[in-house]
This record gives C-alpha cells, sequence and structure tokens, in this order.
DNA sequence: TATCCAAGGTAAGTT
DNA sequence: AACTTACCTTGGATA
C-alpha cells in the first residue's frame, strides 16, 4: 500500500468533498460507511473508488501502472490524505480536479442572487472528472431516477460485474469494464433493476467493446459536435451526452437540462426558454457566463436539490 | 391496503 | 423537424 497527502493550502477555493461527491455528479465513488446521501458527513468519512479501465478510458487517468487500482481519500484538519495500490496523487488531482481554481472560477460567474448564493452555501464543491465508459453508463441508468437509486444501481453493476480490488485488506469492487458488460444480458440487468435501461447499458458497453464508438473519443470536438457524436449510444440523449461533457471530458461550458434546470429556466430564466433544447441550452449557457455555465449548473443544481 | 405519482429521459412512432 | 407516447422500478403521498 502506498500512501501520501496533499495540503489543503494548496488546493484554490478550498475542497468540500461532501458536496463534490454526494451532490450527483459522479456515481462512481463510495463512502467507506456506506452512508452516502443519508444527510451530513459525520466526521471525516473515508471514500473509495476502484478502477479496472479499458484502454481508452486508461488514457485518460494518469495512474502510474496497469489496472486494476483502488484509492481511498479522507479529509482531514489541513491535507487530504490517501491509500492506494499504487501512487494515486496524480489521479486523484485529476478525477476530483484538485487542480481547477475555484476562486478563479467564482469570479468568473455572472453577478446574480441565485448564482451568488449557490456558491456562497457550497464553496469548495468542484466538478468531477469521471472515466468516460463508466460516467456514461452512470447516466444512462439516470434517466427517471432519484440520486440514490442511480447510486445504488451503478452499485450494483460493480457488485455483479466488476473486477474486485484489494486495498489493504479490504474488497472493493470497480465499475465493469466495457466486455463485461456487453456479456450481461438484457434479463440479468433487468433483474438487477435497470428496468427498461437493461437493453441500453448492454447495447451501449457492447458499442463500446466491439470498439464501434467511444464515449472518450467525443473528446476534442467542438462543443456540439461532441455532444452530437456522444448520442449515437444507445440511452444517451442530449440531457445524458450533457452530462458526460461536463463530469467526465472536461466541457465545462455543458449545462445537463434535467428536470431541476428546467424548472430553474422557468422561474428565474424564463426568456431562456426557446422551447427546443439545443437552443434553450444556449440562452442559459449564456446567461451562466459561457466559459464555466457547467460549473454554475452543478453548483445552482445542488442548491435547489439540497435547500428546504 | 390500494392507487397514484414523479424521479437528473430516451427511443420510436406519428403528424 | 416538432410532438406524443410507452417504458421499468421504487418510495412516498393520497384516498
Amino acid at each position: 500500500m502506498e500512501t501520501g497527502s496533499i495540503p489543503l493550502s494548496s488546493l484554490p477555493g478550498g475542497f468540500d468533498v461532501h458536496a463534490t461527491l454526494e451532490s450527483g455528479q459522479s456515481y462512481l465513488w463510495r463512502r467507506e460507511d456506506g452512508r452516502m446521501y443519508e444527510g451530513d458527513e459525520d466526521g471525516s468519512p473515508w471514500y473509495y473508488i476502484a478502477l479496472d479501465l479499458d484502454e481508452q478510458d486508461a488514457a485518460t487517468v494518469p495512474l502510474p501502472d496497469g489496472d486494476p487500482h483502488a484509492i481511498r481519500f479522507r479529509v482531514a484538519a489541513d491535507s487530504l490524505e490517501w491509500e492506494a495500490t499504487c501512487d494515486a496523487h496524480d489521479a486523484l488531482v485529476h478525477l476530483l480536479r484538485l487542480d481547477d481554481d475555484l476562486d478563479a472560477i467564482v469570479a468568473d460567474a455572472p453577478d446574480e442572487a441565485l448564482i451568488g448564493e449557490a456558491y456562497d452555501a457550497y464553496r469548495g464543491l468542484r466538478l468531477v472528472r469521471d472515466p468516460p465508459f463508466g460516467c456514461t453508463v452512470s447516466f444512462i441508468c439516470s434517466a427517471q431516477m432519484r440520486v440514490e437509486r442511480i447510486h445504488e444501481m451503478v452499485s450494483t453493476l460493480a457488485r455483479e460485474y466488476g473486477e474486485p480490488v484489494t486495498l489493504d485488506g479490504r474488497t472493493y469492487h470497480a465499475f465493469p469494464t466495457p466486455d463485461r458488460l456487453a456479456a450481461a444480458t438484457e434479463a440479468e440487468l433487468r433483474d438487477l433493476g435497470l428496468g427498461y435501461r437493461a437493453p441500453y447499458v448492454q447495447r451501449t458497453a457492447e458499442m463500446v467493446a466491439t470498439g464501434e464508438a467511444h464515449p472518450a473519443s467525443a473528446a476534442g470536438l467542438a462543443y456540439e459536435d461532441a455532444r452530437e457524436y456522444l448520442t449515437r449510444f444507445v440511452g444517451v440523449g442530449e440531457k445524458v451526452a450533457d452530462c458526460v461533457l461536463l463530469f467526465s471530458l472536461g466541457y465545462d461550458e455543458a449545462i445537463p437540462l434535467d428536470t431541476w434546470m428546467r424548472t430553474v429556466v422557468s422561474d428565474y430564466y424564463p426568456d431562456c426558454d426557446r422551447g427546443n433544447y439545443t437552443e434553450t441550452s444556449r440562452a442559459l449557457r449564456e446567461r451562466f457566463g459561457g466559459r464555466y455555465a457547467g460549473y454554475v449548473q452543478t453548483y445552482v443544481f445542488h442548491l435547489l436539490r439540497t435547500r428546504e
């Protein structure tokens, strides 16, 4: 086992791990105490992730040698401490976007009440950078589901099809590789509670496993072209595509237009409702300051979902 | 106890 | 291209 730490003072804008990992951006991390989404964090719990990535996903995550690997960390008084099966420093910085300058991103936001309230309430919330395949399947599962249940579904897939990885005596399960998921049947996935998403997950996994396409291949395309590319996967429409762009591929301007954001549009920015996804998305992106509009979206989403 | 409803939507069929 | 409808499952609200 290797260990290390990262001083919190080196993270501009701080790091709120609870807000970052329990706000519905990533479903690939879990809390050691199993109390994900069950209220405020109790002390400083450990969070862990196991990684067993295919070639394209592995190329996006800076790990020192081949998969699989497990990483866990917690945020102590003045540092982030980690333990892993390898030197995980660079992978943590990558996955949790610890190199983002939050102060600069917040300063870049439009001066509006709702946005200011969200940024003030959850300062330290960072976007995540999930491996593309796991992120894509997570959000295929997210259709018409509550955040807690999406997490359950992804955990179930990992338990049933994922590679076990042992770290210091504890065994974790990585999100399954495309091959392993492609080999599952629709019936099996339905039995695991995926409902009508079962064939979407299987067919998308098959597209990736056979090399027909890969979510990581969208990286580098112009934003709206990248979104269009991702919709070729079964179960991926414009909203899920925006989630993958924002939470995996670093398109910080992407604003997933979900039910919460549509409520925001009708309650706060009715003039941004242009009747269709693309145009409404463009209008809201403009209103959210453009370049980091997705950062604004994530804070506002979390604020609306957690207040009251 | 039985029904209804909405949950971070998408695909397929119809105008 | 815009509009409808069906779709699995589950927990919480309503009757």
